[in-house]
DNA sequence: GAGTGGTCTAGACCACGGG
DNA sequence: CCGTGGTCTAGACCACTCG
């Protein structure tokens, strides 16, 4: 059976979906070759590329030379997490943002900072704490370190009208990263810098980027009581 | 100038990539329009598209027709998450995986949950609760609700040897849904399930997912301390 | 209105990897 | 070996949007 001709990747994208949403394609199974849905649906092989290349970036198709194209087995699911700005994020909510530098100091880093920076432990990093605020209440406790080394211009840095976070990302540009989630409870600083109590269970964010092979920077984000991080499957 | 002549669009996005990473075209800068860009580099402008639109979609170009491309002025980091299979990811650690029904129930959902699932309040959902292991040491704990209007098969299922998370994967494909991360300190309950004091800070995720319009299950995973999630920018 | 990116085509060659 | 997806090309038309 000819389908009604599809002509664009979008179409042909959502009709491929459909098929294997419905269940027509289990898991699994191999589907028609490029070259036969481009009959199918009277268009060009390039264009059934682009269809089904999107859904294998999407993680629906897995695709190899010779083998063909299978419907995934397991369709993991994959959230895309855009990380804002702070600042931004409390901006687009309508709140208004509030910004504290609370320490600013050039300090061995401890172990646990300087051994997954790569950097010598008997060099001073730069530390900065510093305290994110929507509304005039507590969001969110930055706990930064900054290797001088990689960026000098941070020794000319304040940061008490910008955050680090902000500055870096205007300043430093980064090759690369790795950024974790998890759950910790504050220790005393943090419950009074962020207002809450020392029991409850906060939200936590680590972070650590590298322009090239060198560590320009690991922060922590210790966010306050109630932070959810949000997103479409 | 002709750079050296790049003619796969791999080696160009690199090269572009290069290019404002270095700072060489700073956030903000219109770039060459893609014909150009395909004549210095001695290439088809779909090759130069190929490797712009690449470049776009994790958010480091801007493109517009007619007002061209540009280097975007925020790169926000972009974490792509996979969330695989709660047994997947613990056998690619090379851990034991175990599994445990504690309860199954058909019961009337309470306001939060038939709230979001935009189900009746007054119509029973499947109700489960399960304990994921990791060489027999409590992982995640699994709390489920289920919608046996959309997935009528549910009930003809025990979930003692397998799990609601992969049973519905296998069974219930989906069609759009969304994640939310957040921390959260365990009930009473909950605190036994998994082993661990009443104070730790877990890290928590929760999960809906529809077919069509229709809500078929919502869930939370509760994980032991120490759990973390991460990935590279 | 006109310039820029978005997309489609028909054809070609190639690289990978299954049999 | 040889089938399949990956990619490139040259050209074309179109859609969006800025000026």
């Amino acid at each position: 059976m000819n389908s009604p001709a599809l002509r664009d990747w979008r179409s042909l994208r959502k009709e491929v979906l459909r098929r294997i949403q419905s269940r027509e394609w289990p898991p699994g199974t191999p589907i028609p070759k490029e070259a036969d849905l481009a009959a199918e649906f009277g268009c060009a092989r390039s264009t059934v590329n682009r269809a089904l290349r999107s859904l294998a970036e999407d993680g629906l198709l897995e695709r190899r030379r010779k083998a063909g194209t299978r419907v995934a087995l397991t369709p993991s699911a994959r959230a895309v997490l855009t990380i804002p700005l702070l600042r931004e994020e409390i901006e687009a909510r309508g709140q208004s943002y509030g910004y504290q530098r609370l320490r600013l100091e050039s300090t061995l880093p401890p172990a646990a900072v300087s051994g997954p920076m790569g950097s010598d432990a008997d060099r001073p990093l730069l530390h900065v704490l510093a305290l994110h605020m929507a509304d005039h209440r507590p969001y969110a406790l930055e706990d930064r370190w900054i290797d001088p080394g990689v960026v000098p211009a941070a020794l000319e840095e304040a940061f008490t009208q910008i955050s680090p976070n902000e500055w870096l990302l205007r300043n430093a540009p980064y090759t690369s990263g790795e950024i974790a989630f998890s759950a910790s409870q504050p220790d005393r600083m943090e419950a009074m810098a962020l207002d809450c109590g020392g029991e409850e269970a906060l939200f936590v964010i680590d972070r650590m980027t590298w322009y090239e092979a060198r560590a320009i920077t690991k922060v922590r984000l210790l966010f306050a009581p109630g932070y959810r991080v949000r997103t479409a499957l």
